[in-house]
This record gives structure tokens, sequence and C-alpha cells, in this order.
DNA sequence: CTAGGATCCTGTCAGC
DNA sequence: TGCTGACAGGATCCTA
């Protein structure tokens, strides 16, 4: 669930807390959930590559920590900081039955909790950290990528619904599915257009809205404040500041104020749109295939 | 090569 | 109340 905006925020918040402390102990509770062997060394520094992070130590290794769906990385010291999929867990006693992983560090705890066990930590030498798989195959950053870059990607793959490489992290990385949805809904683009009808301009817009909106959220801290975590009932999340169709079903759209935004699937995902604002374009060969189809019903309405 | 669907896992919620 | 199916802020693997 996190996406790129809510991990960078994790790793700002988390270097405060964690730089120049040294790894006493790790304690892993769920096999699944950590890869290769637990290193031992004084924490360096965090880096982030697209929705994943690499906290690199001093002895030559570095853990990679993949969030997924569900992953939360919580420190727990004199103060707590939470980031990743926001829930009650960011404030209750920990461990607890969703908590995989335990770093033990000289001034805290770091708590690597995932309710579905989809994310993990993966411990690997310094040095190999460009030849992770995942990190390897990741595509750049809007704000890293020329618009011809993209607009060629699209054409690449035209027969691909765009909103299938938006959240493809070898196309485009960073954008899950919040922020697909709420910069093609940005864009006034039906996420099922597909890729090869995007024009130039259009395929400029997308990546010119995506890097609107993840930098607005990371300025935001994300989709997690730290205020969640003072358990004050301020929840200050990005999703009811700025999110403007995700998680609005029902509700009157923001922008054209008449129609009511929509939930449909594409790519195999929740998808909210705006029915209204964002109009599906197709080619002639979708249009004569409908018109086929029509002319079928027809045909077996008259027998 | 591309495109689409199943799959990993636990928890919650709507509907009967 | 209980049961059931659908679905979830992700990515990979398998198939055609």
């Amino acid at each position: 669930m996190p996406e790129l905006p809510e991990v960078e925020t994790i790793r700002r918040g988390l270097k405060n807390y964690i730089i120049n402390k040294k790894i006493r102990k790790i304690k892993v509770l769920c096999e699944k959930s950590f890869i290769n062997a637990p290193p031992k060394g004084i924490i360096k520094g965090i880096r982030r590559f697209g929705k994943a992070l690499v906290i690199d130590l001093d002895s030559g290794w570095s853990l990679m920590v993949h969030l997924r769906m569900t992953g939360q990385l919580i420190y727990d010291g004199k103060e707590r900081y939470a980031g990743g999929h926001p829930s009650d867990n960011f404030i209750d006693q920990l461990p607890n039955r969703q908590t995989r992983v335990i770093v033990e560090l000289e001034n805290g705890t770091l708590y690597f909790n995932d309710q579905r066990k989809f994310g993990f930590i993966k411990s690997f030498k310094t040095d190999q950290v460009e030849n992770d798989p995942f990190i390897k195959k990741l595509g750049p950053e809007p704000w890293q990528m020329t618009k011809e870059e993209f607009y060629e990607k699209l054409q690449r793959h035209k027969n691909s619904p765009i909103k299938a490489l938006l959240l493809d992290q070898t196309i485009i990385c960073g954008l899950g599915n919040i922020y697909a949805d709420e910069t093609l809904f940005a864009a006034k683009i039906h996420p099922k257009t597909k890729a090869g009808l995007i024009t130039k301009a259009k395929s400029n817009m997308i990546l010119g809205v995506a890097e609107r909106v993840m930098n607005l959220s990371i300025a935001a801290g994300g989709s997690t404040l730290k205020d969640y975590v003072k358990a004050d009932g301020s929840r200050g999340d990005y999703l009811d500041k700025f999110a403007l169709v995700y998680n609005k079903t029902g509700q009157v759209c923001p922008i054209c104020g008449k129609a009511k935004i929509e939930k449909i699937r594409v790519a195999g995902r929740g998808t909210h749109i705006c029915p209204r604002c964002q109009v599906l374009l197709e080619d002639s060969t979708t249009t004569n295939l409908k018109q086929a189809s029509q002319n079928d019903k027809k045909q077996r309405e008259i027998k």
C-alpha cells in the first residue's frame, strides 16, 4: 500500500532515529518476511529506490525493505515514529501478532509489521544493491524521465490500459493505486484508455500531473502522518486532505460538480473515476467490435 | 516480446 | 449470530 510518497516520508522520518545506531540483534518471527541472513553492523544511511528502502550498514551489508501492501516500519524508543500501512499498530503495544521482524537498536526498537506477509526485508552486500532484480528493473521516477521517453513507452505498450502502465514500476516508478487514480483524474483521462490512443500532449500532461501529485503528497508527509502516532485523534491523512477520487465512491465530483464518482475495475485493481470528466476514448477497432457485438445482439433478438 | 489473470496472506466488511 | 464471498495503497509468475 505505501506508495512512493509514503516510503519517502518513512525514509526522512526514520533517519532521525536510526542513523549511527548499532544493531544489537535481529529477531525474525516469520521466516517468509526475512530473506537471507540477518547482518550485523551500525546503520549509516537509508536510501530509497522507488517504493523500496535500503538501509546501509558500516559492515558492507545492506537491508532492503519492501512494504508491499500492508507493511509498516515502526521505531519505538523515547519517541515513536511509524509509517506504512496506517493502522492501530502505530499506537498499539508492540510486538503484536502482525510483527514479523524485530530489529533491536542501541536506542530503541524497529518493528517490521506486515498483516498479509507480502512485504519483506532482504539482506545482501551493499555493492550488490544495484544487482537486486527488483531494483535493477525499476523505471525512472516521474521527475527523472523526459516527456519523450514516457510517450515512447506508452506507444510501445499501445494495447494496455493506461492505468496498468502507471502501475508498472518498470515503466514509471513510484505510483500505486491511489496516485494512479488521482493522476488520471487530474489529467481527465479514463483509466481504460489504450496507451496507444493517448496523444503526445496528454502524455506530457500525465507525466506532469504525476509529478505534481506525488510532490504534494511528499510535502504533506504522505498519507501516514506522524500526528497519527501521537494518538491525538488527528490523522492528517493525504487521502482526506488532497485525494479527489480515491475512495470517494458515490460523492459528487469536485471538478464538474455533477456526476458521482464511480468505482470500476481496471487492470485487476479497484479504480475510481468521474464518468463525466474521464470519458473513454476508443479507436476504430474497438468501436467496430462494439458495433459488431451490438449487431449480433440485434440478430439474436430478431431470431 | 506483450497482455491478462492467478497467486502469495490475513483481516474486515457487506449481504444473506 | 454465523457463514460466504469480495476485496485490499503490490509485484511476480505463468499462460497464450
